[in-house]
RNA sequence: GGCUCCAUGGUCAAGCGGUUAAGACUCAGGCCUCUCACGCCUGCUACUCGGGUUCGAAUCCCGAUGGAGUCACCA
């Protein structure tokens, strides 16, 4: 059996969309579930967009996500160059050969005459024209240096069919498909004409690409049977929308990989999430490694209706990362977010860790869970009622009091042993233990809640800050 | 508009002629609990419609409707 071989054949923009990262990963997936090859191909040919570093975006996101690409511009198989803009020479003479076989011809029409072809709603078909001259006119004209475009011949009637391995059995009247350029008059490929040649000089058998193509696959095949060539397997995905009606684009913003890092994501939660949209294994786990969706890839599970992208469920999943995250992985992973909080260096970044790991489903939201640690101040003290728990400002206070003299020649100051203490005094008052933990928890914070409890507080802010912060409730509560 | 393709809850989706139509997210309620989370439990909500085929259709066929893609000297 042949050795598969995928690709994936971004242009060089600068940033990566999730639509895209998804095909990529698809690619990648089939090609090493089937111990296959899996290719990164440059496709740089539209000088106007060409973005400085782009190449390098393409890399680092690649990088991340945890997608390892065996061949490419940096890591060279013998079926180089990867990058398209390096293979410009090659296509010409490809083009020469298919009009020899018969699968392609020379045209000389002038923009002019070509908008005579257009109906009323702009939409033209090419007639064919010069496909009727002789050898020798074409041979006459091009010797005149008249401005010329090689067109693919498409037959006039019948019908084009093949299999798709998502879509199944796909065909396309032979009369719907126009005579596209193939050659533009600066001599250049188009794209399509690009990729046909530059897959198949790659040796790529499997053809995994966007839904847009499905309709014009049958084109290409046409060029794969004029050259003599075995034409590839072809699959193709449907798109990630953002809603029923609008496709996932970046012109709506948020749509690319680098944001969703910003936002907090992790990289290895965005590409299973992005697995599953469009995809679903045989099981009911959804929390996949990449181990794992190697492993249980399969054609079968691929849906063939657009998927809407739902960032609540990313979100969730994103969570579940975060959760199964040791604290230190953690705390890297947190740096940024809690650098750019009020909470800098000012807190012991574990001990931070442990509240947040439960509490935030995304990175982003680390700053507004712990801001409020620096945020201390005047604060309304109708928060010490609590009628479920039968406690009143009195009450509070009194337990405030009782803390604040319990505690006042303590030391070891964590939250393991605050609890016993406050556990112990509950029980010598005779209370509750809520009735001690609760307002303890508000007299040190103001908070009307905080990402953990009253004796986390405490040995998060260390027992000066926590004595102070009692003796000043104390006081607003006595006012 | 022509052509190609698609259609199960709000979302992702399982299902492949006989099921109480999975599961997950979201949402609601409850338990746990010093608040918030976590965790656990319960619940709400679906086969687009109409015709066939069949003893039997979410599953097969046809049509309608809705949606997506495509019709460039863009990629």
């Amino acid at each position: 059996m042949e050795k598969v071989r995928t690709r994936f054949a971004p242009s060089p923009t600068g940033f990566m969309h999730i639509g895209n990262l998804r095909t990529c990963l698809y690619a990648y997936l089939y090609a090493k579930k089937n111990g296959g090859t899996f290719v990164l191909r440059i496709e740089d040919t539209d000088q106007e967009r060409y973005v400085e570093g782009a190449v390098d975006v393409i890399y680092s996101t690649l990088k991340k996500a945890g997608i390892e690409h065996d061949e490419g511009p940096d890591k060279d198989g013998g079926y180089g160059p990867y990058i398209q803009s390096e293979r410009k020479s090659l296509y010409l003479d490809y083009a020469k050969e298919l009009v020899e076989k018969g699968g392609a011809y020379y045209c000389f029409c002038s923009k002019e005459r070509l908008d005579t072809l257009k109906d009323d709603k702009g939409i033209a078909k090419y007639d064919k024209h010069c496909l009727s001259l002789s050898k020798e006119e074409v041979q006459k004209r091009l010797d005149a240096g008249e401005s010329y475009v090689i067109r693919q011949n498409v037959p006039a009637d019948g019908v084009s069919e093949y299999e798709d391995m998502v879509f199944g059995h796909i065909s396309v009247p032979n009369e719907d498909m126009e005579d596209n350029i193939l050659i533009k008059s600066d001599g250049m490929p188009t794209y399509n004409f690009a990729n046909v040649v530059d897959d198949h000089l790659m040796g790529i058998n499997y053809v995994i690409r966007g839904v847009e193509y499905l309709s014009s696959t049958p084109k290409y095949n046409l060029m794969y049977d004029a050259f003599g060539w075995e034409r590839p397997h072809y699959m193709h995905l449907s798109p990630i929308m953002k809603d029923a009606q609008r496709k996932l684009s970046k012109r709506y913003g948020d749509a690319n990989f680098e944001d969703f890092i910003e936002k907090g994501y992790l990289p290895k939660a965005i590409v299973n999430y992005i697995a599953l949209l469009g995809w679903s294994p045989k099981g009911n786990e959804e929390k996949l490694t990449m181990e794992q969706l190697v492993e249980q890839f399969d054609v079968d599970g691929i849906s063939k209706s657009p998927s809407i992208f739902d960032e609540a469920k990313m979100r969730w999943l994103n969570g579940e990362y975060i959760k199964a995250m040791s604290v230190d992985e953690f705390v890297e992973a947190a740096k940024p977010f809690l650098d750019n909080s009020k909470v800098k260096d000012k807190y012991d970044y574990r001990a931070l860790a442990k509240l947040l790991i439960p509490r935030v489903e995304i990175l982003g939201e680390i700053p507004e869970k712990v801001n409020f640690l620096e945020e201390f101040g005047e604060y309304d003290t109708a928060m010490f009622e609590h009628k479920k728990m039968k406690i009143t400002k009195e009450i509070a206070l009194n337990s405030l009091l009782a803390i604040e003299e319990d505690l006042k020649d303590f030391e070891e100051w964590t939250d393991e042993l605050l609890k016993q203490k406050g556990m112990a005094l509950a029980e010598k008052l005779g209370c509750k233990s809520g009735q001690i933990f609760l307002p303890f928890r508000l007299a040190l914070t103001g908070a009307q809640t905080t990402p953990g409890g009253a004796t986390e507080m405490a040995e998060l802010l260390g027992k000066s800050e926590s004595m102070r912060r009692l003796r000043f409730s104390i006081e607003l509560l006595q006012k």
